[in-house]
DNA sequence: GTGAAAGCGCTAACAC
DNA sequence: GTGTTAGCGCTTTCAC
């Protein structure tokens, strides 16, 4: 029935068993649990064997509670369906995970009041560190963030006050990236297409300035409040089509919403990138598999899923922060959706 | 400096504190804040100004501790980058956090002995229940979750003796749908190309039996050990024409997969669904909007994880369960990357 | 290198 | 409806 040979009493086995097994009291079976080398190889090994014949599990509940420790890490992501979202997780949990800490996961939250309420709803856990995988909001009062005094780092914000560090991609600069392509290509009637939220805004903005630096504009932004699903991409490609005839390139903020449009041009045999050109934002592995190639912009989202994953580490172990913020470019990719 | 009000000792602030402000005794506060109907109305509010004064946030530890009660939820996921896996955390995260469960991840390791290691790394927080959102190993000896006695969901498990519960899709049908499809589309040189573990091993074994039922076969299976992007269906899809002159159908294990053998088709000239006809499995967002619109099963990921959730919820609330194994069915959504 | 005593902060059990 | 007492299981502190 129990091949781990622990008891079949209900009372689940505490250190003071596990001591009397091996014939120590419960603070040796402590120590030799949590500092291995501050106990002398045989009673090491007698431990280890009273552990395995016992079943013994430590209680974090009660460990934590007397040390003052905890090895939780609060992490508050968005939609992982978002594919840069679910690399960061990805990434974090690889270096976190690896490094002897335990995940604890919410949602970050829609609004200020839903972002408070579930941060609130982790701080009784006394997270030894928080990392929010999207951003917070600007209405957000982040004292109740800074007043736990741990390390925190924050993704994807737009300004240079993180609460403690900051782990984003200057959307700016990736637009003015993506606006000086489009410059080059020569387009002249160009649209966008995106939620023009935080990150949306600051990167249409910048795609917006390189446009201008030869004189050329954005003539029309079709702001998506509802739906980043490629139907969201066709139904935005139908309307700048009716509302910019002669638009001859289109940048999207997202490469699903690119994808729906290309559809939607071969619905209705507009020629990409000849009659129009199209770009997308994020380069999703399909991205290049796409007909015709999608130019789109690469973020490193694993590499930030990783870098943030490491810097809260370093904080946790002392070492001096030498970077606060660091930011990743984004790659341009450009493919024959966009060629000439 | 702190808009809370909190005192600026480093002490925390214990029930004790907020007692003396609240004029009652500890256990009061408690109560008032766990079983608020148990204390008077006058008493409730006394103890909420306290609470809202001093700044007090309950700590879990000694709370779990003494109360032998967890709010935590072990949930071990995996690939998040997987659409399938992203919807179905996404469900269960919905169902539980609204529920006030936190939710405690880890990945769900790849071989036995990384998924014992992983268990065994969540069990010290006496979860309240624990969730696997991917296949555990047949080697792994199950004992050491069973003997938790919490509450279980397993998913994807194509057995009948769950641990617990069981939320699954029976591959083996959702490959027969397919081969069904694939019969009356008339095709008769068919390839196969995908993984060939657990999951994907029964699809392939549905899909061939319905092949056979008409007498015919899948006459190239490809297993495909390393990749799932689309540049390894790309690669798939070259080799099937090299192997198998004349074929006129491949099933791939994945959308993924498939929308990369679409973009070697067209690099290649030759015409889907004319010369050859792909289908893919998962039915992800793009798969419509592919050229041509890929022909896929749909998996209810989100509502499977929706499902797995509120079983969990139901067991912890001591709700009689009725269905211990609950299957979903995949949809066939015919397009014309399978037209004749 | 090991042990004895104490207490982390909370709530169960029982009393009133 | 509220209070008193005790103890959950561990690890800190200090002693040896």
């Amino acid at each position: 029935m129990d091949g781990n040979g622990k008891k079949n009493t209900n009372r689940p086995v505490r250190v003071e068993d596990v001591a009397r097994v091996a014939g120590v009291s419960p603070i040796t079976v402590s120590r030799a649990l949590s500092y291995p080398e501050k106990v002398k190889e045989d009673t090491r090994r007698k431990v280890a064997e009273a552990v395995a014949q016992t079943g013994y599990v430590v209680n974090s509940f009660a460990s934590s509670l007397r040390s003052g420790r905890s090895s939780v890490v609060a992490v508050f992501s968005s939609n992982v369906r978002n594919p840069h979202f679910a690399n960061v997780l990805l990434g974090c949990t690889e270096v976190l995970e690896d490094n002897g800490y335990q995940l604890l996961t919410a949602r970050v939250g829609e609004s200020a009041e839903e972002q408070r309420r579930l941060i609130a709803s982790m701080t009784p856990f006394r997270p030894a560190a928080m990392l929010f995988t999207d951003l917070l909001k600007p209405e957000l009062d982040r004292s109740i963030i800074s007043s736990a005094g741990i390390p925190v780092v924050e993704m994807w914000d737009q300004r240079m006050d993180p609460i403690d560090m900051l782990v984003t991609m200057w959307e700016a600069d990736a637009g003015r990236t993506m606006g000086r392509h489009f410059a080059e290509r020569g387009f002249s009637r160009i649209a966008y297409a995106g939620l023009l939220f935080d990150r949306g805004r600051r990167r249409l903005e910048g795609f917006r300035a390189a446009l201008k630096e030869v004189g050329r504009d954005c003539e029309l932004v079709l702001s998506l409040t509802e739906g980043w699903q490629p139907d969201a991409g066709a139904a935005a490609f139908d309307e700048v089509l009716d509302r910019l005839p002669g638009c001859d390139a289109i940048l999207f903020g997202s490469d699903i919403l690119a994808a729906g449009a290309l559809s939607a041009a071969r619905r209705r045999k507009v020629n990409v990138p000849t009659d129009i050109a199209i770009a997308g934002f994020g380069d999703i592995p399909v991205a290049a598999h796409l007909d015709p190639p999608l130019t789109s912009l690469g973020v490193p989202s694993l590499e930030m899923g990783r870098k943030a994953g490491q810097m809260l580490l370093g904080k946790l172990r002392g070492r001096e922060i030498t970077e606060r913020i660091v930011s990743f470019p984004a790659v341009l990719h450009a493919r024959d959706s966009t060629a000439r």
